[in-house]
RNA sequence: GGUCCCUUCGUCUAUCGGUUAGGACGCCAGGUUUUCAACCUGGAGAGAGGGGUUCGACUCCCCUAGGGACUACCA
């Protein structure tokens, strides 16, 4: 360890999509870097030229940003330094720390046989062959791993994990056509980027024991190593797709906002005493790697839709109306002029039991509907003689209301219902239809405010003109 | 099979040798009530098992069991 200033990165291949564990990597990252005052940096492993393409390129990037964890300086690829990681293969070969090996894939799957059966490692005859041996052929490059004593990964989350490194195979650098492997990619670009940390996911851990090898051969300084535990699903299992959801962008399809998704993914493996909901620059002034717990998380759904509708409750109107509006139009309904401000106008009535944006596009919809609304077969046939001549005296008393606020009309309605000598349940329900025409609407004051006095008694009014 | 990691309420976690083992979500009961939520009050609920070390272990060590990762000329 020195104390050169603190470099992390997130390194994540393009596969079509951005895993919620990838995520939560690149935030206790952030975090990190945030909290020291460092850089957070963003490398694309895209040497898998069939699968990195521009668009699943694009889903990292819009992943991050979605989540708000940009990276400090411009993305590295991977691929495009192929060239360098070479340059560092044939360091490795001028310091005798790596050999050419001519196995042909035969050799190699008898080898793995035969080295399976006795329970030991893989092995090359070719590592300290004789050049002039050498056949006229084809070879990939074999990292010269140490045969005996032991490499100790110092991990600031595990502690010190020992490997022996009789256990250790002579890793390939690289292929035989030339193209460099992932672990000696890793600890190049690594080490060109300047990261002090690497904070990555435990299954990484076994890694670390041979790229920490290849650092020393390399005579470059080891960094420091944080292995988080994985995410699973609900069940324990490794997360997948039938678990609901393991891609960020279903997140967001799902309704969840990214300053849930940051919260919920702190509390997963780290925590900071009873702490549940805090702010972003809390979790940059508490967090620490040391803090973070060494055992697998679950997900939890319950606990996120409460996280969620937290933070739906938090947010700005204006901000939640265009997210509903943007849910609303993928559904095919189509929005006025002043609709979204409508939107925006009726979120502060419906936010409090919405535990997704999508619920909250439910539960907006009543007001946006057009007069005269259509009201279902039930409350038709309940809006007989008796309860339309209540619900026009209610009208007249509506009318009378003063300020059209939740308060004002809260009031007129208990009045209302004492001089009628009933309960509210003699005509709450029925209003609540007349006003929402079957949809899901929140109590009858706030569904008034949202829908304004010439709408609410316009609707009444309609409703009224049904007497037969 | 081999190597490595992990193990406190259903779930996420607090505890860093001495606590009635705390909190949150969920759950149950009650309250509020014009629907669904939300909200308020209360409740049930945990140290995987077995050995040590110690005056004293959830905390340290070992074993077992269970879970997981890795074991590619993939990343």
């Amino acid at each position: 360890m020195s104390d050169r200033p603190v470099r992390t990165r997130i390194a994540p291949s393009p596969t079509g999509m951005m895993h919620i564990g990838t995520a939560r990597t690149a935030l206790f990252n952030w975090l990190y870097t945030r909290h020291t005052g460092g850089q957070f940096l963003l490398r694309v492993e895209d040497t898998d030229r069939e699968r990195s393409t521009e668009a699943a390129v694009q889903v990292i990037f819009d992943g991050l940003a979605w989540l708000g964890l940009e990276s400090d300086e411009p993305p590295v690829f991977q691929f495009a330094r192929a060239d360098r990681h070479r340059e560092a293969v044939d360091d490795l070969l001028a310091r005798g720390q790596a050999y050419r090996d001519y196995m042909l894939p035969q050799e190699l799957e008898a080898e793995r046989e035969r080295a399976r059966a006795e329970g030991r490692v893989v092995r090359s005859p070719w590592r300290d062959a004789d050049p002039a041996t050498w056949p006229a052929r084809g070879y990939a490059v074999r990292l010269k791993s140490p045969l005996d004593g032991e490499t100790v990964v110092a991990d600031a989350v595990k502690g010190d994990v020992t490997f022996q490194n009789a256990g250790l195979d002579d890793l390939i650098l690289l292929r035989t056509d030339g193209n460099p492997t992932y672990n000696l990619a890793v600890v190049v670009d690594d080490h060109d980027m300047g990261i002090t940390h690497v904070i990555r996911g435990d299954d990484h851990l076994n890694n670390a024991a041979r790229q920490t090898i290849i650092y020393r051969a390399l005579d470059w300084e080891v960094p420091v190593w944080a292995h988080l535990p994985l995410i699973h699903g609900p069940d324990g299992a490794k997360l997948s797709k039938r678990h609901g959801a393991q891609a960020v962008g279903e997140f967001d399809d799902m309704g969840y906002l990214p300053e849930t998704l940051r919260n919920y993914l702190a509390k997963l493996g780290w925590g900071h005493g009873d702490d549940e909901i805090f702010s972003d620059a809390q979790a940059i002034e508490w967090f620490d790697i040391r803090d973070v717990v060494s055992a697998a998380a679950r997900l939890d759904w319950a606990k996120l839709n409460h996280l969620n509708n937290h933070y739906i409750r938090q947010a700005d109107p204006a901000r939640l109306a265009a997210l509903v509006a943007a849910i609303l139009k993928s559904r095919d309904v189509t929005l006025r002029q002043g609709d979204e401000t409508l939107i925006a106008h009726t979120v502060p009535f419906v936010r409090d039991g919405a535990k997704t944006t999508l619920e909250l596009a439910d539960a907006v919809l009543f007001v946006l509907k057009t007069r005269p609304l259509e009201l279902p077969e039930k409350t038709r046939t309940q809006l007989d003689a008796e309860m339309l001549g209540r619900i026009g005296r209610l009208r007249t008393a509506l009318a009378d209301v003063g300020e059209w606020a939740v308060p004002p009309l809260e009031m007129a309605m208990r009045a209302f219902a004492d001089a009628e000598g009933i309960g509210m349940g003699k005509f709450g329900p029925q209003l609540r239809a007349v006003l929402a025409g079957g949809s899901p609407a929140p109590d009858l004051a706030g569904a008034m405010t949202a829908l304004g006095r010439d709408e609410s008694l316009g609707r009444i009014d309609d409703a009224l003109s049904l007497v037969t």
